[in-house]
DNA sequence: CGCCTATTTGATCTGATTCAAACAATGTGG
DNA sequence: CCACATTGTTTGAATCAGATCAAATAGGCG
């Protein structure tokens, strides 16, 4: 599926300034949780990062893969997933710009799932040895990109709660709670309206639900007035009542300032 | 429910010895996948640990909390959970001894989701400070405790893709493959035979199931050959067989040797 | 226009839930 | 040491949320 080029730019509020570096997205990224010093800024500023694009619907990295360098996703829409036997997919996270949806591969060194980009997307590929290195020289960097890592987990576990627990409704509603959330954090979407590249088969997959589900499942929130959702873009009407009918609870999101360390 | 007190202790290999402190558990535990110098064994020998005995079900984090110290699990056996707005729970991992179920709130300053004991259980308390002068110290030994979390985050992972994805006989399947993969790496099970201190409430729990499905479809796996289970105890008796109908593929867990960093 | 992919609708089926009650095991206090 | 309370397991029956199968419709693109 083409969600018409540049899906995500046309928010009008773009993550990435054309002239800035990845390593400069970097440093905003963090410093949105934590203060940094001079020291800290520059050895991410040093930062060497080649620059991708990708396709749509490409694999970037693959189960059994053994990466050597970590993604930065600067542009576009990704997810991570797993098949299972019988062909069946769970997708278990998405990936807005900012994220580094491969930095596990950093310590464990082969990838236990697959990462693909939903639309064409820009990467900023940054090498193991100069993720190493820099926190070598900063340790505390080291500890900031852990949290993130952490908050990754703490997604993980939302989502468990939600295909385990709760039902079909309840978990649409909280997906789109969740993304509208992060990409406001990011500073892709201003108000309650966000570019959202996702097929009713990627929700489907990532929720634990059947498409045809999901299909009526949309219909009953479009019709209790909470969303519009139509040609990739969704449109929150009732933020409140989103967030109730998704028992969204933003504060496994850890958007609070980290400790100082 | 009680389990015969000190159920875990009787499966003749104890993980810890009696004498060992709280820190060279920790030494062991990481020599497993990685080798340790001198002077990070040395570093980890000066953590100072507070311990604390446990009864059966007894939370040890509440999802709020702010924890000043981590905590390793010694003897027992934990479990994390969150509880949905209806009273439904949902158990996100389970942890044996060795295990340091809330390291993330290291970094994640508020607790996201409760820990319980499920037996009454020994713990090693951790001040927050003296790990992160542990890490400030040597910060090679904190990527190897953030390897654990990336660790923990795949298995959320994997844990997902059951829920979402897999029938409820071969959920049951892959947690027991999983647990008995787990517990023999830390030596509570030389044989395909653990102590396994939970009810069918929380396997239903950790699988999204309900209890009464959990019940038969234990009652399947039994009359399938595959395993005995009752009264706290799992007896695997056929290991392949188990690991076929779980479509369990253990890479999930990084057992193997961590990347020289 | 025609192809391909996504969405939608209808009909049917089923794995799993729910409710309710019996049964078994373990622990407790008299 | 037994009676009772508590907690966990098992069984049966009814129901349902969500899956599956199949086919029609709608959008976007070359």
């Amino acid at each position: 599926m083409e969600h018409g080029g540049g899906a995500l730019s046309c928010t009008g509020t773009s993550l990435m300034n054309k002239s800035e570096t990845p390593a400069e997205l970097l440093v905003r990224k963090l410093e949105r949780t934590a203060e940094l010093s001079g020291r800290q800024r520059d050895a991410l500023g040093q930062l060497e990062a080649v620059r991708v694009s990708v396709d749509a619907h490409t694999d970037i990295v693959r189960e059994g893969d053994r990466p050597t360098s970590v993604t930065l996703l600067l542009e576009g829409f990704c997810c991570r997933y797993k098949l299972v036997t019988d062909g069946k997919r769970q997708i278990t996270s998405f990936h807005i710009p900012g994220d580094l949806p491969d930095l596990p591969a950093l310590f464990l060194s082969v990838a236990d799932h697959n990462l693909c980009s939903l639309v064409p997307s820009q990467l900023a590929m940054i090498a193991h040895a100069a993720m190493l290195s820099l926190f070598h020289e900063q340790p505390r960097l080291a500890h900031l990109f852990w949290r993130d890592t952490l908050i990754d987990a703490a997604v993980f576990r939302e989502w468990m709660v939600g295909i385990g627990r709760r039902a079909a409704f309840t978990r649409v509603a909280h997906l789109f709670c969740e993304l509208v959330v992060r990409m406001q954090a990011v500073g892709l979407s201003s108000d309650y309206s966000v570019e959202l590249p996702l097929t009713q088969t990627d929700i489907a997959d990532a929720l634990g639900l059947s498409t045809v589900h999901v299909n009526r499942t949309l219909q009953e929130i479009r019709s209790a007035g909470l969303i519009k959702l139509s040609r990739g873009r969704l449109v929150v009407l009732n933020w409140e009542g989103l967030c109730d009918a998704g028992e969204f609870e933003q504060s496994y999101l850890h958007r609070q300032r980290a400790k100082a360390v």
